[in-house]
DNA sequence: TATTGTTATACTCTATAACTATA
DNA sequence: TATAGTTATAGAGTATAACAATA
């Protein structure tokens, strides 16, 4: 069940575990397809959308992904030869880097948020407007706690 | 923002698109936690789920993965060398070859299952009783739209 | 000593293209 | 010709371990 891809269900009568599993594979989706559409990973793409922020540090980027530092190096050695970010030197600290978006990375970066938005519109407007309110708050509910209780324990 | 992790946001004042990726993000998570857990990746997780449902084939576990056949082969090589699943001859069709889960494979796979949704349970046991069943369904009809009209077009 | 980042190596997952064997 | 599956090759993403430079 859990393996399940969204095309083999019955989901009229899916209990909410199946469902979340589900609608992860369905977001996961159209992330990754956009993403392809922008010509990007699903990973370089959620790069971009955090370097939108502003600058980051090599050991912070790893920390928010969850990964080594080892990989963002490979990381950013791909997203650089892209054009889209840039390493350059923290005044200070002659260890560290900065990661700054270039013009390039900030246009990638809004046109991909900007058709990943759309997409997810299309899929939120079809809830009945007198439920999209209380699913809102219920799924900020879910990832609140999660903040608080990291359920990586 | 669409590339945010969990642990960044006001949380309370989410809009629905954003909240979807921080969820999205937060259930791939907790799969690939539980996956490691049971020292699978978590496309290994999901084959062993599929095959749960009884015995497919190659092609059509590609298809439903959403990924070509050539892929397929290298993941079942691998799931194969450690024991949790097997190809035989499929009666009546020379060219064809059948996947089924070893016994070891069966308790991996109900293993993952059972620890995914306990996880799951703990992610949805503090939702409020009386916004519980709407949720459900809320998520049920999203994921059942999406059978309809493909996203993917 | 601790921290920041890189290099080297290996493995998984994926795509594409070319191929074999059967239908 | 079309379908089922494999092989070969290449690239992305990741982990681990060893390393350099700086704090």
């Amino acid at each position: 069940m859990y393996g399940s891809s969204v095309n083999e269900t019955w989901a009229e009568q899916l209990d909410t575990g199946t469902g979340l599993i589900q609608l992860m594979t369905l977001v996961q989706g159209i992330y990754a397809t956009v993403s392809e559409r922008h010509d990007l990973t699903p990973v370089q793409a959620r790069l971009l959308c955090v370097l939108i922020g502003g600058p980051r540090g090599m050991a912070e980027l790893a920390q928010m992904f969850g990964v080594e530092k080892a990989a963002l190096t490979g990381l950013m050695d791909r997203i650089e030869k892209r054009g889209f970010a840039e390493r350059s030197a923290v005044p200070g600290d002659r260890r560290a880097v900065q990661v700054t978006l270039t013009a390039a990375g900030r246009r990638a970066a809004s046109a991909f948020h900007r058709e990943m938005g759309a997409a997810l519109g299309r899929l939120i407007d079809p809830i009945p407007a007198e439920d999209r309110e209380q699913f809102r708050s219920t799924v900020a509910g879910i990832v609140m706690r999660c903040r608080t209780s990291p359920s990586s324990e």
